[in-house]
DNA sequence: TAAATATTTAGACATTCGTTTAAATATTTA
DNA sequence: TAAATATTTAAACGAATGTCTAAATATTTA
């Protein structure tokens, strides 16, 4: 719970979920997609795998990251007792 | 988006949403719940009142804080990309 | 096997964060 | 108006965070 929230808490691992959603990517190219070097790079791959929010699955010389449900699940949980308290609009297609 | 995720980040601020889900509070009430000086809370609420999480009105001497939607909705809104992509199950209840 | 490529680990450092105590502000009550 | 109550603001400080460069590890290719 802790470590998926503080995973969540930084933009540059936020940027990295959301472009995960196009397909899973190894590191080198989820890489370049920031003027950030790749250990730092490294460093959040490993925060949101902690999370739960990423997998790592290494193929080769390469590691290819992924959504992770689990962690997505942990915090979609958290917020159902709010979505009550406030009713959430039903959204329009299946979700 | 960026203060409201800052927010979220903190274990004591998350408990103060949850206490929230039970009615509008004043800071003292608020503050009686945690083992921790009055000020770190109303540094707490604070924060989460930037975050667009609560909001704050004063009653006489006091200071009535209840949750917002509009944080909430925020947060909601970019979990939304995941969802699509997980299909999260259809929850029992209206959300 | 040596060189090249992909990625992480380690160590250092400035910045941000959460907490505390003390003081300030605002409101109510005696 | 003075005292009491509710809450915040200010200043200080240790701990956690994000970033970098340099070095280490693992895999592939020549």
């Amino acid at each position: 719970m802790e470590i998926t929230f503080k995973a969540i808490n930084d933009p540059t691992r936020r940027e990295i979920l959301v472009f995960l959603i196009g397909g899973a990517q190894n590191a080198g190219e989820i890489a370049k997609q920031f003027a950030m070097s790749k250990p730092s790079i490294s460093h959040h791959l490993d925060l949101l795998k902690q999370g739960n929010l990423i997998l790592a699955e290494k193929k080769g010389q390469y590691i290819i990251y992924s959504l992770n449900r689990t962690g997505f699940e942990l915090v979609h949980g958290w917020f159902q007792g709010f979505a009550h308290y406030f009713e959430f609009p039903k959204p329009k297609i299946r979700l």
